[in-house]
DNA sequence: AGATGTTTGTGAACGCACGCACAAAGTCGC
DNA sequence: GCGACTTTGTGCGTGCGTTCACAAACATCT
């Protein structure tokens, strides 16, 4: 019954970084009646091996039955309670620019055990808007909004020259998990958790194995050199 | 030395997903007026150690010097020319909500190698608006504007369930990659390469750390259990 | 020129993650 | 109740990625 203490005190992090995934899987299937499912349909629907999948479920504790495969609804609250999304974590997001809004209006955020609590930005303009039905505030009341809020997870969207500037704020009054989204690294004490997500950087890994692909066709021909 | 062809044949996945951060920091460093690193102070700037920043490097050739370090233009050349950049993969966007808007105007792709030349949408209030300087168009010509342009990219940027029939679509009239912001997984024939990015996704990854973090305060008080 | 100092490139050891294959544990039919 | 079938959970081998530590290679100083 009790498995959880010993399960869960070592998570792997490639674990760790499948079970949304998983979790999503199995809210879709859930939408669509579906009761119970093997590791093998499932594992089909989150794109991945199931031997995999058996094992990273396996890091959380017993869930399955086996002949039979996992409940769907029990599958989905266990990984769900385990991902934390039932505290409904109170997140910041600052810098509104297009991808900012976006992340304001992503449902995914709301559905999925956030919280938005505030929007900030430094332009005039931009503050006193309403977007996603809240009023951008000033980054000037960073530290309020996060003290009042309690908040736990700062977004940054801001260009990268402002990034480090609200990071360092952001920790300063007790933030430990960043999520930046401005192309530049961090630098932030022991026991911060950031995680960075950049667009182009995704692109730029599709664009090498596309080269590949088209080179291993024409096969060793000189590329051309750029003259300055 | 020409050690390209050795070389370049196996790049590891995981030096691959490193080498643009490595090249940004390289473009910082280079606005900066900064003409040459050592691998220590590269690998600081970049996130990373020191010993794998030149275990990644040595896989592209021998771009530095022993006892002085990399010329930053050179190295900076040379991931580019490795990552492809030099090409102006031309990119098509599909979905133009407020996440395809910021990929639209996201200085990082027009400056990085990259040239969207098409954004579509399915929305008729959306179709025809200009968006970083470009009219969209709709959806409906994604195989005339992807053969048209040659495009070799793929962004998916609509909802979850558009976005295979968007694939399918774009695979069917020769596009090998694609960058998929929808929250699902596509299927694709062997030899197309998707990548995946989901924001909410990476907040649950963050929530998790965080939930350990609290957890671990609340339950340093009760280190002894009650044994029967 | 030789000695000294610095930094790269890499062989080797280690650790983590993945896939395989199978025993364990359950269901179902009779 | 028992055998046949299904599916989970996992021990094990393998391969990849990271770190360490050092020799090779270059610059600089005397």
């Amino acid at each position: 019954m009790i498995a959880d203490p010993a399960a869960r005190r070592d998570v792997p992090d490639a674990t760790v970084a499948r079970l949304p995934e998983y979790l999503r899987a199995l809210t879709d299937l859930a939408g669509r009646g579906v009761a119970s499912v093997s590791s093998e349909e499932l594992a089909t629907v989150a794109g991945v091996r199931s031997a995999k999948l058996r094992k990273d479920l396996s890091h959380l504790g017993s869930y399955g039955v086996r002949g039979v495969g996992y409940e769907v609804e029990v599958l989905a609250h266990e990984i769900s309670r385990q991902l934390g999304l039932a505290q409904n974590w109170p997140v910041a997001i600052v810098g509104l620019g297009y991808l900012g809004h976006a992340l304001a209006t992503y449902s995914g955020f709301a559905n999925r055990g956030y919280h938005v609590v505030a929007l900030l930005d430094r332009d005039p303009e931009i503050v006193g808007q309403e977007i996603a039905g809240m009023i951008v505030g000033s980054v000037d009341d960073l530290e309020q909004v996060v003290t009042g809020h309690g908040v736990a997870i700062g977004v940054i969207a801001t260009p990268a020259a402002s990034a480090q500037e609200v990071c360092d704020r952001f920790v300063a009054v007790g933030v430990r998990s960043v999520l930046n989204f401005a192309p530049c690294v961090l630098s932030v004490p022991q026991g911060v958790h950031v995680r960075k997500v950049d667009l182009a950087t995704e692109l730029q890994i599709l664009a090498f194995h596309e080269q590949r692909k088209t080179e291993s066709v024409r096969e060793s021909r000189p590329l051309l050199e750029v003259s300055p």
